[in-house]
DNA sequence: GCTAACGGAATGAACTTTCATTCTGTAGAA
DNA sequence: TTCTACAGAATGAAAGTTCATTCCGTTAGC
């Protein structure tokens, strides 16, 4: 006895399913890299089915991309404790960036391996500034009180991601791994970059 | 007065323009993302005139990938200071990451922006590990002399490194500009995230 | 010094393959 | 029966590569 082919929440799991097999292609191989036959077959269904949820190969990538972003943003900014003097924020932070590359190595691979600009649309640029934000009103306020170094809090911004990325990508490709030791001295060594 | 159409260094200086063709737009587009006849069309050569250079695309964008490893490379290495102390060796180092990325944002982009796994062949790769050289035997050295912080030299490397990307790649999107002050702190900050 | 044959570099049209997208027949739900 | 969703074959554009031909500097013969 099979069960019904079609139920009700069929078309999501569908489109779910396309997402998925999309975001492993194009953290491996990269947009232009991946072609839509092999998105469809990942992704156990017809190349045209595909169709049927998005419009182009730029809109899926598109939805994969703001998903991804998506998702660090609510990683980063969700119950976080604002009371909290700004290095135990930055220790919360920290955490929560290794995690999100520990448990989500696609999404992270996907929007760090590859660029991006030449399908981007407004809205998934609009995304992709919004994750500035959170860092950005930590170093400000951060900056008033004298705690971090006196620059721009984009450059701040630019020398944490820089660096967790870095660790990040390296102990991807087996250099070392991203054990709880490691994640205490990398963000000890993080801090003093951007402390006072 | 014309100079002869078809001068000895004829076959070198077309290569040349090959390359150069090459690196600017898959520094632009990526590999996957630049069709050959347009490398060919930026490099005023026929299409076919790339593979009396070239076994394949493959092998092109592998040429170009050696070529910009090898500059970084010689670029750290070349009359390196062996002697003086570490921490004026890192401010060596730093100017002359900071001055690659300045003086060849091209070869930077090309290196940086994109993923290369999809084509490197084997001594593409070696190049790639000749990298870490430099910065391996350096950090050997300050750990034994305690002044860096007590980690695997690759980790300490992966730190400098992230840090180094992360601040040219927000620079190249026009956030801040790269002056002699902002050189000067990001290394401040980069030494106090790796110093004892 | 002049000319004519030569050889290899350059070319771009043509070939083959691959890709994104569309079309079509089928099967299940209503 | 009708209608929607689907799979996968079909399609046409574009890609990487090849190759017959052209072009041009070189050189041997006179």
């Amino acid at each position: 006895m099979t069960k019904p082919a079609r139920s009700t929440s069929d078309r999501t799991d569908k489109r779910e399913v396309i997402l998925q097999a999309a975001l492993e292609l194009f953290a491996e191989f990269g947009f232009h890299g991946t072609p839509m036959p092999l998105v469809a077959e990942r992704a156990n269904v017809g190349a045209g089915t595909i169709y049927r949820y998005f419009d182009s190969k730029e809109a899926l990538a598109n939805a994969v991309y703001q998903r991804a972003k998506l998702l660090l943003y609510e990683t980063l900014v969700k119950d976080f404790p604002e009371d909290l003097p700004a290095r135990q924020q930055f220790h919360v932070f920290w955490q929560r960036l290794i995690n999100f590359a520990i448990e989500n190595p696609l999404a992270f691979q996907f929007l760090e391996f590859h660029d991006h600009v030449s399908y981007l649309d407004e809205s998934s640029q609009a995304v992709a500034a919004k994750l500035w934000e959170p860092g950005c009103s930590f170093f400000e306020k951060t900056n008033q009180q004298q705690i971090t170094k006196p620059m721009p809090p984009k450059l701040l911004i630019a020398i944490v991601w820089g660096m967790f990325t870095g660790i990040v990508k390296v102990s991807y490709r087996g250099h070392f791994e991203l054990d709880p030791e490691v994640i205490a001295q990398t963000e000890r060594a993080c801090w003093e970059a951007v402390r006072y």
